[in-house]
RNA sequence: CGGAGAGUAGUUCAGAUGGCUAGAACGUACGCUUUGGGAGCGUAAGGUCGCAGGUUCGAGUCCUGUCUCUCCGACCA
């Protein structure tokens, strides 16, 4: 790609009404464009990003045996009154038809899952069953905050399982657990497990997956020493108590929250009575758990987590692009020829063949991004600069070592 | 939803006490020049001052209402 042709370019100011560094980098750099609190439009390269993070997810989602589908986002009352959740949800959005029918927009889909999965389980034999999707989700929040970390639309996997009785269901919740402290280590991003609320529909603690950030909005209590990790609105401690685990001292921070994992119980299974048979042919309501990864949000901690004074600094496995390319003082006629040949190796490169001084170029790249820059100056002759966005150092190597190193 | 701040050019902002043709910087277009950290000179385009009322000879400025954005709080199956 090059850049004189990105619909959305980088910004010398930012925005203003921006306080959140994820805001402020994101629309400076040209990710995201707010279309109103809470909700936004993602350019081609905030897109790029996106689809990225999705895919990883979408990997280890696969990995577990997920089988990924897509629910409708507009859902009729009636499935929401089955459950109460019409009435019940004050973050659920309502609409209603020219000839007054009324619909909810989806801010999670058991109440769509659940009668699906009533086709699919009769038997014993049909559990366990893991349906997934990626989707944007609608909630009305009273107010939509930081950036694209909480918004009232916003992209997120939801996924759902059915068991035949708890032990399975823990079995799976383990298996999802430790392919979610992959994902967010993929995403450069060190989560916690933390003990939660699991909110009005069920009294069982939920499992809540923290990101340690100023810019989230939860205070958890967490242990250095081992993994103990608990939510301050569920904790009856205070900073310095110690660990029921092992005793250290507990620390106490700000979090975001960007994974969760909820023990739904029978609750779905019996408003929607979905059952199965036994192998003693005893009619049986299974066991369902809900997992969730707010995909846009982990967009923004992303940033909140790896930024610095010039910009973002993507991980390499979300980056939109693998390097970015600039030309320098007329070096413009190999750096072509350096462009072409990286597309045609399969490398994903960012162009920057904008008539703009140096300056102006490096500070676009940076502003960006990407993991790696690479400089064409006419004073290096055919010699690279490689310069990774995290360190300051550079060193000149010619194109055939940047091609290897990038395959 | 309670509290606070803010809406003026594409962007960031300036416009005390009301005053006559509403400014700057950056960006944009054109010309010249320039290419290792957001270059320079010149010319030009670009505004119903968020919206609706009101006071006044006269409103970006004062009053009322309203919409929107940001922050704090509450809320957040």
């Amino acid at each position: 790609m090059k850049l004189s042709k990105l619909a959305f370019q980088v910004t010398k100011t930012p925005p203003t009404n921006a306080d959140t560094i994820n805001h402020k980098l994101l629309v400076q750099a040209g990710y995201v464009r707010q279309l109103m609190a809470g909700v936004y439009t993602y350019t081609n390269l905030g897109l790029k990003v996106l689809r990225n993070i999705e895919n990883i997810v979408r990997e280890e989602m696969d990995a577990l045996g997920g089988q990924e589908i897509l629910m409708p986002a507009l859902h009729p009352k009636a499935n929401w009154l089955i459950t109460d959740g019409w009435n019940k949800i004050d973050v659920l959005f309502k609409l209603q038809s020219r000839t007054g029918r009324e619909y909810a927009l989806g801010q999670s889909h058991e109440e769509i899952v659940t009668p699906l999965a009533k086709e699919l389980i009769h038997s014993y034999k049909d559990l366990p069953l893991t349906l997934y999707q990626i989707q944007w989700k609608y909630r009305d929040e009273l107010r939509a905050k930081s950036g694209i970390l909480r918004c009232r639309e916003f992209f997120m996997k939801d996924m759902y399982s059915f068991h035949e009785n708890q032990a399975d269901f823990e079995k799976f919740y383990g298996e999802v657990k430790a392919a979610y402290l992959r994902i967010f280590q993929r995403l450069g991003l060190t989560a916690k497990v933390t003990e939660a609320s699991g909110g009005s529909f069920t009294q069982k603690i939920s499992y809540e997956f923290m990101v340690l950030t100023e810019a989230g909005e939860d205070n958890i209590f967490y242990c250095d020493r081992c993994d103990y990790c608990i939510n301050q609105e569920i904790a009856t401690i205070t900073e310095g108590d110690a660990c029921p685990k092992c005793g250290a001292p507990l620390k106490l921070a700000r979090a975001a929250e960007v994974g969760n994992v909820f023990d739904l119980g029978q609750k779905f299974s019996k408003d929607f009575d979905l059952t199965f048979a036994n192998k003693n042919g005893e009619k049986k309501y299974p066991i369902m758990g809900c997992y969730g990864i707010g995909i846009s949000r982990c967009m923004g901690v992303i940033v909140e987590k790896h930024h610095d004074e010039k910009g973002i600094i993507w991980p390499a496995c979300v980056a939109p692009f693998a390097v970015s390319l600039i030309a320098l003082n007329g070096a413009e006629p190999y750096a072509n020829h350096v462009y072409e040949t990286l597309q045609q190796a399969g490398i994903k490169v960012l162009f920057d063949d904008r008539f703009q001084s140096a300056g102006s170029k490096f500070a676009a790249a940076d502003l960006i991004g990407l993991p790696i820059r690479l400089v064409i100056s006419s004073r290096n002759g055919k010699q690279i600069e490689w310069k990774k966005r995290d360190q300051a150092e550079s060193e000149l190597i010619d194109l055939e070592t940047v091609i290897k190193r990038l395959q």
